[in-house]
DNA sequence: GTCTATAACGAGATAGAC
DNA sequence: GTCTATCTCGTTATAGAC
């Protein structure tokens, strides 16, 4: 913390090609890959759209080249999560709070976003939207393990299942927040889950 | 039960209407509101685009009707749940089995698909997405009120915070599963969800 | 790397005949 | 109620000059 802005590490040197990426995928999690356009970006940039073009061979290409860089920078938080040691239930408070950070810029995470638009993606983008929730409940799993070994943790059913339904609440926490614009929706959810998995044994009894 | 499908009840009396209104609808749920077109709608149906707009001015006043017919349509499967003797656990699993219902027809709820597309939806329509959710957390209050009262349900916070994570959960665990085209995936997450809700207190100490 | 210009298409909508 | 015909606009994409 205390750390300036690494523009770098959110592909953003300020090369043209990375202001695109911010711009679109800022779009992309407001208003969905099908309700944005090149027309867009290039508004917003002061760019033409040939110059996009340029960059980014089509709206497919784009859209998989900001995808990739969600995810990348996705997985680095939860590597910055696992940096600093920590029980399993601040570890999911971590998690959370990434979540968070994107409903405050009242946006959508991008790969839930795509996850209801799934149906009218190009495939490569589709693999790569798998893949990131693959990610989300391998790196959940463990830490739900280890909260069990900690003692942390109570939950009945497989740690796949739970971390199932931790993406599952959070994703779908983000999703009805956002038209209320109001952020304690989230927390308030956010909150009920984890204590769920704090208390199943209601410890002190 | 046993009742042979009330088709009229389903905005279906077979007019052309309500054949736009089911079609539309299906559409919406499958793709996104931003991603169907009246040219689709017309095609499926083997009429013209002109037909539609006879019947429904415009693409916004087409979503804002298939929009309320869901909406009255869920009002009624949640009135039904309740017209039934039932434990609070057990409404829950049969609030559940509405959401699996839909995901089956590898269909999104369509208020959480519009929730992902909220902020390019015309006003009228993101009025009745906003009091879908809102009729979610009050019947879910009530029926999580009750199972405190019977004991049968455990969990801190109130009634409203845990109402909130159990249609987060619910509806991100159908926008994570569809794109797997697992239903496992949103049962593993029910499943998990009322587990906890129901042995917070992990009774059996 | 960025521009102008334009092609090619689809979406949403309307007028008016039948 | 449904059709044909047409209009306007936005989106995606390309060619070729600078």
């Amino acid at each position: 913390m205390g750390l300036p802005v690494d523009t770098r590490s959110r592909a953003g040197n300020g090369s043209t090609a990375s202001r695109i990426l911010e711009v679109a995928e800022r779009l992309v999690q407001s208003r969905g890959y099908n309700a944005f356009s090149y027309a867009d970006v290039a508004a917003e940039l002061r760019v033409t759209k040939a110059a996009l073009h340029y960059h980014f061979a089509g709206k497919a290409e784009l859209g998989e080249a900001l995808l990739s860089g969600y995810v990348a920078r996705f997985a680095e938080s939860l590597a910055a999560i696992d940096a600093e040691p920590a029980d399993a239930p601040r570890k999911l408070v971590a998690y959370a709070d990434l979540y968070l950070d994107v409903l405050q810029r009242q946006q959508m995470c991008l790969c839930g976003m795509l996850a209801a638009e799934f149906q009218t993606l190009p495939e490569p983008m589709r693999a790569i939207v798998l893949g990131f929730f693959n990610d989300q409940e391998t790196w959940l799993s463990r830490v739900l393990e280890q909260g069990r070994r900690e003692g942390t943790l109570h939950f009945t059913g497989s740690t796949g299942e739970a971390a199932r339904l931790v993406v599952a609440a959070l994703e779908g926490a983000m999703l009805v927040a956002r038209p209320y614009g109001d952020v304690s929706r989230f927390h308030d959810a956010a909150t009920a889950l984890i204590a769920g998995l704090r208390s199943d044994s209601k410890a002190e009894r």
